[in-house]
DNA sequence: CATTGTGAAGTTCTTCACAGCC
DNA sequence: GGCTGTGAAGAACTTCACAATG
């Protein structure tokens, strides 16, 4: 399955497990603020607390990048900072087109998270010739048509794909065919890709759904045997609110 | 620091795993593709196709639920969708409330995507007071004052956040302090919740840095292999995305 | 006999716990 | 003393492979 791999001697990272790599960005963002306050160096225990996670992972996912950090004292947040960014490849720019601007697509380019953190939104590209030249964050749609210069003129490898399902495949195709290799997903669908172009996903009503599934599960305690019954009994599950909150209260942020 | 544990591996008896949930919402979308196409019965290898997964994996993820397909013949789509979707807590309806509503909380308002899975988006709720009473996606914003009786009145249970990250953790407070059990999670900061509250989060910046993560891996090995001529095959592909998906991709380690 | 359902093996991720160092 | 770095144990997840069965 795995192609044939050449050493990558440009970085010593020999293969950072995938959970980790998912976790670095968080660290970087919790790095950023105690930067930000000026804060000279954290420990593993901190840093956690602020990202989320437990000390003991963080530490370990810091050891597959090196041993950065200092023995009794913790870590030195700039310094932490730069070794991140650097990992994740944050210190070059990363020209992105979004194609879909319909409210989301929208939404997206205007959100400022991507250009703080190296991201360039170069073009945003849309399928309605109506919307061709309307400016939108600042930056007049493109249409379809122009894609694939759009993508070599600007040296794009990333490719954010906003539009409805039906369209999502055949973009992506036209995206990988004119050299993206690396694409997010907002559409509800699953994208087929060639070897080597890695594809990553966002759906919103999924995460509802995952949502929703645990809070069945907190609703009620009472039906034991409802399971593998095979009757398919048409559930009358009524909606119930839980009781009038009775519990716990909002934790104190610090 | 955050809360000392926040355990949610509880998996009593009959606990269906996670990275299985997160995965029931991709195996119904599939299933309701097939449904309206009036395709009556679907083998484990064409639906895990759909889907985007493999066979073994999608065998065994039914398995939790129970015995629902035959030997030889494979499965019924309609008594597969109905048993997913009771298993998703999706035969009841679910009234959301959306908080924020810029250009991400008016993109998520106007999301078919939910409606069509039974959630009903109750409210949209905001700070600004110019905000109040005009209406996004056809129903009039809501001010934050009125949150509390918002999620009372209407049994709210789950709510999204898309507000700045600076009034994330404040509104997330008084959601739960109102009676919210579940939150998704759209500012880029770190909710922290009593117990028994679960937090999803998308972030849209960590996607794309784990993308720029990959794509920095990439640069150095020439892809000889698809070579732009024009045909963009997409060869059998793999959506070789790992990590905890429906929980990574966007998932908060709670 | 095609296809499911599932023990068992394999892989990846998490957590523990403590040696090692500042 | 305080805190990092990490081997080892443990848990979760994935894949294999084949018996079971309509």
């Amino acid at each position: 399955m795995a192609t044939g791999r050449t050493h990558r001697p440009a970085t010593r990272s020999r293969g950072i497990p995938e959970a980790t790599v998912a976790r670095l960005p968080l660290y970087l963002r919790a790095l950023t603020a105690l930067s930000e306050r000026s804060v000279p160096t954290v420990s593993s225990e901190e840093l956690a607390a602020a990202a989320g996670v437990n000390s003991a992972k963080l530490r370990k996912d810091f050891s597959y990048l090196g041993s950065y950090g200092t023995r009794g004292v913790g870590y030195d947040v700039e310094y932490l900072v730069y070794q991140i960014s650097r990992e994740l490849g944050l210190t070059q720019d990363w020209p992105v087109v979004i194609v879909g601007i319909g409210n989301l697509g929208a939404a997206l380019a205007n959100y400022g998270g991507f250009a703080s953190r190296g991201f360039r939104v170069a073009a945003l590209i849309d399928a309605d010739p109506a919307m061709a030249g309307k400016p939108v964050a600042g930056m007049p749609v493109q249409h379809t048509d122009d894609l694939e210069r759009i993508i070599s003129d600007n040296g794009v490898s990333i490719g954010v794909i906003a539009t409805p399902a039906g369209a999502a495949q055949q973009v992506c195709d036209r995206l990988v065919a004119a050299g993206v290799t690396s694409i997010l997903n907002f559409a509800p669908t699953v994208l087929t890709v060639p070897d080597g172009v890695d594809v990553r996903k966002v759906d919103l009503s999924i995460e509802l759904q995952i949502l929703a599934f645990h809070e069945q599960r907190k609703a009620g305690e009472e039906s034991a045997a409802d399971a593998a019954d095979g009757t398919a009994t048409p559930a009358v599950a009524k909606d119930h609110r839980k009781g009038p909150d009775g519990d716990v209260p909002a934790v104190m942020p610090a």
